[in-house]
DNA sequence: TTATTTAATGAATAAATATTCATTTTTATT
DNA sequence: AATAAAAATGAATATTTATTCATTAAATAA
């Protein structure tokens, strides 16, 4: 539609957070382009310079989110360390995202589960954070400490499940405390559950 | 608005499980009265005599939902057993439940997330589900089974997470598998985890 | 400076659909 | 069978808001 440069230019990113923000506040469909418009600071007709339409703009503003997100991740899980190291850093920096960007994190949990024309791209989110975890457990399975007897595909889900309800706990709790110290709980529950070692066991882990 | 008999009507049932599959088909915002009014066999006003508008149809699904499933989980769960045995009926019985209504777990899987104004009983849904767990955690702890040092927000985000993630999954790929069959293996994680554990431990645990 | 192109504006439009209500049909009562 | 009350209908209405586009402003080139 645009050119790049257009594409780059400050109001398309002031209009993209903008929306963010009103998204957030409202949730997409009670949003208008009013307001979004208003809070970017442009007029309503102005957005159709960038955008084809309302759902463009949440698209676009998953797409550019997501990006973001997935380098960081690929960063933090890229490394030579053993798998329950590189398992740990994921968790943290997944949360970390999040947490420094509240109206990121709240149109992902409440938006992405909801979109039924599901683009290929924003399905993507949910099979590029499994193809790490599945490279994450393969190697802890290699290295011989993680189970071989597991269900991938609920191992899987089992962990981005619980690191969204941890999310989700923190936003509905207003984002008080800090969400990045949850991440090594989380991780320590993953590997080791909640049931009660015995002693030799327990004496091992401390290790 | 209407009179106990009223609201138990054959037409308020049928229009409620009209409103479910609507819902779940097309999503809350794409649905509309006409939509609801034809899958049901009333005529458009019919349903503004038996619901204020059309949010208080989702609501009044939701509660009528949520109250069969609760009622069913805290039958699972009143036993004389032993906490693993207790948290096994649990997650069996919440899987049973969406397995079974598929128009239900996908309204619930979508909607709920998005419901801004969240009435207090729809907000209690997340509450009761926890207190349930928090009751099998600390039985557990007293029976020396479960571990003493666990973050218990943590732990039961975890919980409600992994099984909102396994169902979803679920939903995703069309219902295919059976849901009910996840339980004993995602239990199976929530109590030891990934981490493969020391030859004693395992043998152990086959008795 | 003047002309030309590009960007931005916001009032007017168009479309969608939730909701109402005058009318009709059904059910219950005498 | 006649009358009254309750339930259901669906066409008309009212409202909301996304989108358009004629007009104006700003930036760039001649």
């Amino acid at each position: 539609m645009q050119t790049e440069k257009i594409i780059r230019s400050d109001k398309y990113n002031s209009i993209l957070t903008a929306a963010g923000t009103v998204f957030a506040k409202f949730g997409f469909h009670k949003s208008t382009i009013a307001q979004i418009a208003a809070e970017a600071g442009v007029a309503d007709g102005t957005i159709y310079l960038y955008f084809k339409n309302k759902e463009d703009i949440l698209y676009q503003f998953l797409n550019y989110k997501t990006e973001i997100v997935f380098k960081e991740m690929r960063k933090a899980v890229n490394s030579n360390e053993n798998a329950e190291i590189r398992l740990r850093n994921l968790i943290r920096s997944h949360l970390k995202k999040f947490q420094n960007d509240r109206d990121m994190a709240v149109v992902f949990q409440s938006e992405v589960r909801y979109i039924r024309d599901i683009t290929p791209q924003i399905k993507n989110i949910t099979r590029m954070y499994f193809d790490l975890l599945t490279e994450i457990i393969e190697q802890g399975q290699i290295e011989g400490t993680i189970r071989q007897d597991l269900f991938m595909g609920v191992v899987k889900r089992y962990i981005l499940g619980a690191v969204e309800g941890v999310i989700n706990t923190w936003l509905t709790a207003g984002g008080k405390y800090d969400l990045t110290s949850m991440a090594d709980p989380l991780v320590d529950l993953y590997l080791r559950g909640i049931e009660k070692r015995n002693k030799k066991q327990e004496i091992r882990d401390k290790r």
